[in-house]
DNA sequence: TGTACATCAGTGAACGCGCGTTCACTGATGTAC
DNA sequence: TGTACATCAGTGAACGCGCGTTCACTGATGTAC
């Protein structure tokens, strides 16, 4: 989308935003499964059959909040890695956004990380928004290995778990020993099983608050990945 | 439910089970979300108004369905970890019965484990069913503890996280050490998200397929736990 | 063992609701000369 | 600067669909005497 010359384009994209922001509100609301066409035609005041005009279908208007969320999340997510000034202190922060995004973002968060949604199939356009997150884990691990602060493991991965690893440093960092590549990967996973427990409700009559217990594994997973202090 | 004695009594047995079977069919084919009372009935060739006789309502339906997921999950996992004999062989076991019976059941595992079903709140009764995989994998660990082979780590949790541990290994591994509590919580949430990462397709770009990454992420976390070969 | 009554499973029609999408239309905004 | 035409936003009615739940009912199964 190009910047707006007339009027009538600048009309366009704000009734495109006023839509989606109703959307992100009725999700907020009622999650992804029930989210209606009818219903945010309602809330803005417009006739249901008016929202073809900016969208082509429900599933079109389903990917733009995808996109929008994972951006949202990924945006939180590089902020704060770029204020912390050691690998350890970024991905202390890195772990801290994502929680703090989804519990902000309940229903956004399970758009995009719970189960899929029924009848809807994700295009390759969210990709590369996706994968944004991981990345930025990655990149803290890669900083550390740079700066030769990176205490690597002494096991070994097998063979394709190797090229696997080896694949995605050959994308996103380069040299980035399989190991550490690997770990990275399960601290990342680590972290979305954590928060996602305590958002869908999983920890709720052991880990109660959840805050103590999020916090350990933040720094056991950092020792896990090799981030000295 | 006693032991049906009329044909009447056993005929309702049957049909609530096939009602429940049917279920599961749509559950597996469209998600819990779009899960409907008038398909079951259509399925069982009945009047939508006849299943009434067996469920009070749509909800009451879900509830048993959700807590026969979490009996049939943890019913897999308590035979596999029955099966190991070691500690680490329990371990295995058990992640690996959670990753098949997940890779064999994808809507059932979404049901229990993923987004809340809107509009749906699961009543207490599912809480016993849902916690005996977390009890499993704390027993696995109890029993290497018990047989003096456990290999404590040497850091510590803090005062808030050891209070809840230590309220946990009350009721489920009496004296088992918090730091030891806590990473099995850790390891059951790695697994967790792994298993879940997996069958939603969040590792379709990177560790794909997402075995050997398993693999390698059961392992490093028994080593993680303490769990000696 | 046989009859009279109570219990319960399943029917069929209906209520009231909401949904995504299409289509012919009106009227306002933008463009070319 | 003014007019003629093209583009586009939004309307309103309609299509066809599916849903959960209620209710008065029929007819079969079970129980008590």
């Amino acid at each position: 989308m190009s910047v707006p010359r007339t009027a009538r384009e600048r009309a366009r994209a704000e009734i495109t935003r006023e839509i989606t922001d109703a959307a992100r509100r009725q999700l907020a609301e009622s999650g992804a499964a029930a989210l209606s066409l009818r219903a945010i035609a309602r809330e803005l005041g417009m006739v249901s059959s008016a929202l073809y005009r900016y969208f082509p279908s429900r599933d079109e208007l389903l990917t733009t909040l995808i996109i929008e969320a994972y951006e949202a999340i990924a945006d939180a997510v590089e902020r704060a890695v770029a204020a912390g000034d050691t690998p350890r202190a970024q991905w202390r922060g890195l772990a801290n956004a994502v929680r703090d995004w989804a519990i902000a973002h309940p229903h956004e968060y399970a758009l995009v990380y719970g189960s899929p949604v029924p009848g809807y199939h994700a295009p390759q356009t969210t990709i590369g928004p996706a994968s944004r997150v991981p990345i930025a884990a990655l990149s803290v691990v890669y900083a550390a290995w740079k700066s030769d602060s990176l205490v690597l493991p002494d096991d070994a991965v097998g063979p394709e778990l190797a090229a696997q690893s080896a694949a995605i440093a050959a994308q996103v960092t380069p040299g980035l020993p399989e190991i550490a590549v690997t770990r990275a990967v399960m601290a990342w996973t680590q972290l979305y099983g954590t928060v996602t427990f305590e958002l869908f409700g999983q920890l709720d009559n052991s880990m109660d608050p959840a805050g103590p217990f999020f916090a350990y594994s933040v720094e056991a997973m950092a020792d896990f990945i090799g981030l000295s202090e």
